[in-house]
DNA sequence: CTAGATTTGTTCGTATGTATC
DNA sequence: TGATACATACGAACAAATCTA
């Protein structure tokens, strides 16, 4: 059995005062000093302290007067972030990747329809724009990640933070499965073009607010997109523990 | 712009070592002291960056001789601890957790037909014969966490990594919505009563290897277990950040 | 079982960088 | 511009844990 680190403790206790005292975003903790006088233990044990709830993505430390630790809702990235760290030692496929991506995309583009604002539909078709633009220029790299930017735009207007989350962690694990592959011209161009006209179709169904249309659309997407990556090398041990 | 911390910079770098060295649990970083010449930083900084990795899983630190930074695999428990830390600031309705639950858990469920073994099915019946034990005594608090459990050893057994987290991601979810509530002794006795038919009627069909009857089953359960809950008090506000 | 060696855990003091007024 | 308040970083020391002879 292992002693509990002081850090540890110190960190478990701020957590628990957050959660107490119900404190939010721009509200702050007290600055390093005033802790290590409440908890009679050191600046470093301290700072090791803050650092771990800062690693978790709950505050923000502030320099100034004024300043300490700033409390901040976690950020979705730091949450994928720690989801990609997960699955770099577990054995993943593709398949089990698209699993779950084609239930999960269809059940956000349903959850859409009809709350998609004039902003989305611009940068939606912003997007379809740009892929076209990629495809012209055979930039294959760039024309991935874009194509994937869609379906992130698309599950930004889902009222269900679960299915966001869980859609999002899935786009990226789709862009660490793709892009710096060398596979085929020829089987990119075909990726590409298949990506671009699903966009559009799936565009103008939620423009019309046809649920069953974009149900179907994004379903048969789905199933293409599955189809086009099983073709390429399955094999893959990418770096998913680097920041950006 | 603000500027890059020490420990951050220290703590990438390490990230990136251990992708690129492809090292795996139970391999070492070097100690402290080496770190700090190989960075020429001081013994605060490196345990700063050293903490990082650790609140995010990737290691734990070991005193002694041969001691030092042990690489491990990150833990569900801790994905899924930072999951729930996430949603603390999220306004999360039970229907959310629902939304998903009742369309991951029949995955799971069609999933694990005829890959469980007779230690799985010994289980899977302790775990309804505690929950009966339960219901006898009265017990809500233990028999609603109990319940749940019989969902973790489900999806144990499944063989798509990222689905088995989700599930125990939204159990988790369920464990913090149903516990620590007063509601009424007739609601929570009828609850329990539904669970222990459900659960007995899917070890059956799991038994049989019955693909149908396993979807049908729990399909119907979380659709039962979904209108118990939307009858207790829906606003809540969890303490998701403490551990244990 | 004890004693010493190794490595992390914690403290104190000091200096420097940075944001606010 | 300068003064203040705060985080960031360094260095030396000691305490505690853990392995080995």
């Amino acid at each position: 059995m292992r002693r509990i680190k002081l850090s540890d403790q110190v960190a478990e206790d701020l957590r628990r005062w957050i959660a107490r005292e119900n404190l939010g975003p721009k509200d702050r903790l007290p600055p390093e000093k005033v802790l290590m006088q409440h908890y009679g233990c050191s600046k470093g044990t301290i700072r090791e302290a803050l650092k771990a709830l800062e690693v978790e993505g709950l505050l923000v430390m502030q320099a100034g007067p004024n300043g300490g630790p700033e409390i901040q809702a976690t950020s979705m990235e730091t949450v994928v972030q720690q989801m990609r760290q997960y699955f770099h030692f577990q054995n993943l496929d593709f398949k089990d990747v698209y699993e779950l991506r084609k239930t999960l995309e269809v059940m956000v583009a349903e959850n859409v329809v009809g709350r998609l604002n004039e902003s989305h539909f611009d940068r939606l078709q912003a997007n379809i724009d740009t892929c076209i633009e990629a495809s012209r220029n055979d930039d294959r790299e760039t024309g991935r990640i874009v194509e994937v930017e869609f379906h992130d735009i698309l599950c930004e207007a889902c009222d269900n933070p679960i299915l966001l989350l869980m859609c999002r962690f899935l786009n990226a694990m789709v862009r660490d499965l793709v892009i710096r592959r060398t596979d085929s011209l020829r089987e990119h161009t075909a990726f590409g073009q298949h990506n671009i006209d699903a966009h559009i179709e799936l565009l103008a169904a939620l423009k019309r607010r046809d649920s069953d249309g974009v149900r179907q659309a994004m379903s048969q997407h789905m199933h293409c997109v599955e189809g086009f990556m099983s073709s390429l090398d399955a094999t893959f041990h990418m770096d998913l523990l680097s920041r950006g």
